[in-house]
DNA sequence: TCCATTTATCTTGACGTCAAACTATATCGA
DNA sequence: TCGATATAGTTTGACGTCAAGATAAATGGA
């Protein structure tokens, strides 16, 4: 019986007609983010980072040499709008850890590239997010790992 | 190959000592709850409601007679702080959904309870919000629905 | 060539959230 | 009884996010 399952539970005392299956699914979808991202959040701190600039950090650095991305790319890759982006890349630009250059190619757009400091940064930040990561996953074994990620990867196939 | 497949793949190029696996976990869970967050909203949108408001209304509804709990007791049920309280009580009760009685047993707090308006637009949006998450979760049949919220249960377990 | 349309990005305004500080009241122990 | 401490809520300030509108440059067709 946990905090769902109470939720549930009184639901059913109060409407009965409703069906609990799909709110005790989502319910704990929800609950078990909100955990994870906090707990996520602890490392991103120790690096002056948080879940969004984390994000636009590792975004460029995965994306490999030269470390440099449109703003339109990231907003792809991140489900964030445009207004979000720029707010963003302005923070961290402001923090040194990316650059802004006009793109030579289209003189509409930007180039944001990782500085040295943001190579440097997010490349120690992500081995402790990974190692931290590893750590809150741990209570479920392998099996249910890959148990886990085959269902969510079907249920996320019919948003993307 | 979905969009978090693209992630580890990138990360497996630039960085293959990284262990991948619980990021894409974790990649899936956030991107599934970014996307059914969304989905979710736009009903709520139809009753003049956010997930905020909505979450705030649901949770005295189903406390059941005489619909109301102290700002505590909300906290405590919906994970936010008590600043974030604050500011959804305030406007549930300028919209008329609330109203604030002061707790005649205890000098300091308050009593909050949905007024009739707001039982009725609760009870009308938790109705098309449930079918609408059973919109969502049809992608999964039941056996998988099953799974899934057993695995999710024993991760939230950890935390709660 | 030129204008209409599209695209890339930024700006603005409204919210929601949190942490920390603050006020008022309750409780506990000497 | 009284002062120290705890508890209930609110306020404040800083961010992050989005939708919608604005700006500037690219593109496509007559």
């Amino acid at each position: 019986m946990d905090h769902v399952d109470s939720i549930l539970a009184e639901w059913q005392a109060e409407r009965p007609d409703l069906d609990a299956m799909p709110m005790g699914v989502m319910g704990r979808l929800k609950r078990l983010q909100v955990h994870l991202a906090r707990n996520l959040e602890t490392v991103f701190a120790r690096y002056g980072l948080n879940a969004a600039s984390f994000d636009v950090l590792a975004t460029l650095r995965r994306s490999g040499a030269p470390y440099a991305l449109s703003p339109s790319a990231l907003m792809d890759r991140t489900m964030v709008t445009s207004g979000t982006m720029t707010n963003r890349l302005d923070r961290l630009e402001a923090a040194g850890f990316i650059a802004r250059r006009r793109n030579p190619e289209d003189g509409r757009g930007f180039v944001v590239a990782l500085t040295d400091e943001g190579f440097s940064l997010i490349d120690e930040a992500v081995t402790a997010h990974v190692e931290n990561q590893q750590r809150l996953i741990a209570v479920l074994d392998p099996a249910e790992r890959a148990a886990l990620d085959i269902l969510l990867a079907r249920w996320l196939a019919a948003f993307e």
